[in-house]
DNA sequence: AGCACA
């Protein structure tokens, strides 16, 4: 069991490191929404190019079940040329603690923390009704419903889309006009004996996951929102 | 290697 993953215990937010470091840091984080948003929703994807944290960024997704998928499927992922280390973060992150209530900004979250050590150092004779922030991770949050990866088995990149539900007109010049426009297109092939199905090829799994990522739900027909995974290998 | 929230 030699897991990069460590000690580190299961969170919400995943750390990633090994980032090529010559990316700016907006295109960097683009791309890492684009990648992970199939493991579900992000609420946040934070980069920073400062010496001590560049090439790693911290993607926050809204369940930790997306985290842990995007861990295990995006382990060693070839990302810019570079295999990404993943694990998950060491702490909640700000987006998160914002949501739930428990954020406090930095230059208070110092002075809290020496005053928690204060106290901790005087003897605690009497314990106070305090309740400190015992972390109430309920996750009573809003609408989690989406067409997300969680319930489905994570399916790990492929440079193959795979698309259904496809008005059966559909014909494949209709979806090269569509997905052409995306870098990295090699072709459409449509199923003739399956309508309502195709499978959009491009060079390489980071640009099927832009492709992905830009036309998931795209409607030719308003009854048909585009559903687009990652092809089985 | 490196765990932040510009």
């Amino acid at each position: 069991m030699t897991m990069i993953t460590g000690d580190i215990p299961p969170n919400q937010t995943v750390y990633i490191k090994n980032l090529n470091e010559k990316i700016k840091k907006e295109e960097l984080k683009r791309s890492l929404y684009c990648l992970f948003s199939q493991y579900g929703r992000i609420l946040d994807v934070v980069a920073l190019k400062t010496p001590k944290l560049r090439g790693q960024a911290w993607v926050v997704f809204s369940e930790v079940t997306a985290a842990s998928n995007a861990v295990r499927q995006m382990q060693n992922f070839p990302f810019y040329d570079k295999p990404m280390r993943i694990q998950y973060a060491k702490t909640k992150s700000d987006c998160v603690a914002k949501a739930d209530g428990s954020f406090v900004p930095r230059e208070k979250k110092k002075k809290q923390e020496e005053k928690a050590e204060r106290k901790r150092r005087t003897e605690e004779a009497q314990q106070s009704g305090m309740a400190n922030g015992a972390g109430v991770e309920s996750n009573g949050g809003p609408a989690a419903s989406f067409r997300n990866a969680g319930s489905q088995e994570a399916v790990a990149p492929n440079n193959i889309l795979f698309i259904q539900n496809l008005p059966h007109e559909t014909t494949g010049s209709m979806l090269e006009m569509l997905f052409q426009q995306y870098p990295g297109f090699r072709e459409v092939r449509m199923i003739e004996a399956k309508p309502g199905i195709a499978f959009v090829e491009f060079e390489d799994d980071v640009q099927s996951s832009m492709a992905m990522q830009a036309l998931q739900g795209f409607k030719i027909t308003p009854q048909n929102p585009m559903a687009i995974t990652f092809a089985k290998k």
